[in-house]
DNA sequence: TGAAATAGTACTATAAAGGTGCTATATAAG
DNA sequence: CTTATATAGCACCTTTATAGTACTATTTCA
């Protein structure tokens, strides 16, 4: 499905709250979930995720939690996404390295007619993802990339 | 996960396939699938569904089929997906009429802070998908859409 | 009349998302 | 120095959606 999974949802709304508190502010994850009705144990993960992606920087023992740890402009919804859904393949049979000498695990890619627009398409969304950084998605006034 | 489905992938070479061939002739999905390796009951159900959308017009009976409706630049990827996947839905509380008085079933909605980014995200993903037509990518030249 | 094809529907199996639980470790505070 | 609170790292279970199958009815060419 061409959706965007809870896991994501979850991510994207931790670290919106995270910038809007302050930079060196930090927030665990059990705040965040209460406030805005998010699986704590699932946010818990979330949270893990992006701090081992070097996202959010985490402060172990009481009175700890996360601090985003890097600038808003620096973190794109490509960024989130790869990080909590692991790599952006529109389809199977697409990979990242596709076109590049990499082996393809699609079966019927010997006489696959719709391999290199699928290729492209997904180029195109991925350039679009990450174009959106988490300052834009802050600003109500973006307009998500010029249109 | 942000990817097509299977389903999409089947209809989309079927797609390429019948415009291929010529408008007005019809194929099977039987010969379809055996050409491209595609399981044919999954198939036959793909097709039938584009047929039901209106997108390839079905000829019953033996030596029956399916042939286009329309012509390759009036088909796009968006309505492809839409045919088989459904509505393209970001996220769950993300609905094609959201914001216009329509009920949200997102549960954490009342103080959900990424709703408005993620429906203006959907918006412009959703555009993208419009723009790419069966034609461009028939076209191995085509740059699907200007950069 | 029979073979080949779609139409419609229902069903099963498998994979992925969504969510939980447990143990270990770090650390601030009483 | 003990306790409460927090992350780290697993392993696991449940639910949902995808992927695929099966069957019956209907149409139509030969």
């Amino acid at each position: 499905m061409l959706a965007l999974t809870k896991k994501t949802g979850y991510g994207l709304i931790a670290l919106t709250h995270l910038a809007q508190i302050g930079s060196g502010q930090v927030t665990s994850a059990r705040e965040v979930s209460d406030l805005y009705g998010i699986p704590t144990a699932l946010l818990m993960n979330v949270m893990k995720e992006l701090a081992s992606a070097g996202y959010v920087e985490s402060v172990r023992g009481a009175r700890g939690g996360y601090r985003l740890a890097c600038e808003p402009c620096d973190i794109t919804l490509a960024d989130l996404i790869i990080a909590v859904e692991g790599p952006i393949r529109l389809a199977q049979c697409v990979t990242e390295k596709a076109g590049e000498n990499e082996e393809c695990t699609c079966k019927v890619m010997a006489q696959c007619p719709i391999s290199d627009p699928v290729h492209r398409v997904q180029r195109r969304l991925s350039d679009f993802l990450k174009k959106v950084t988490l300052a834009e998605i802050l600003d109500p006034t973006a307009s998500l990339i010029l249109d």
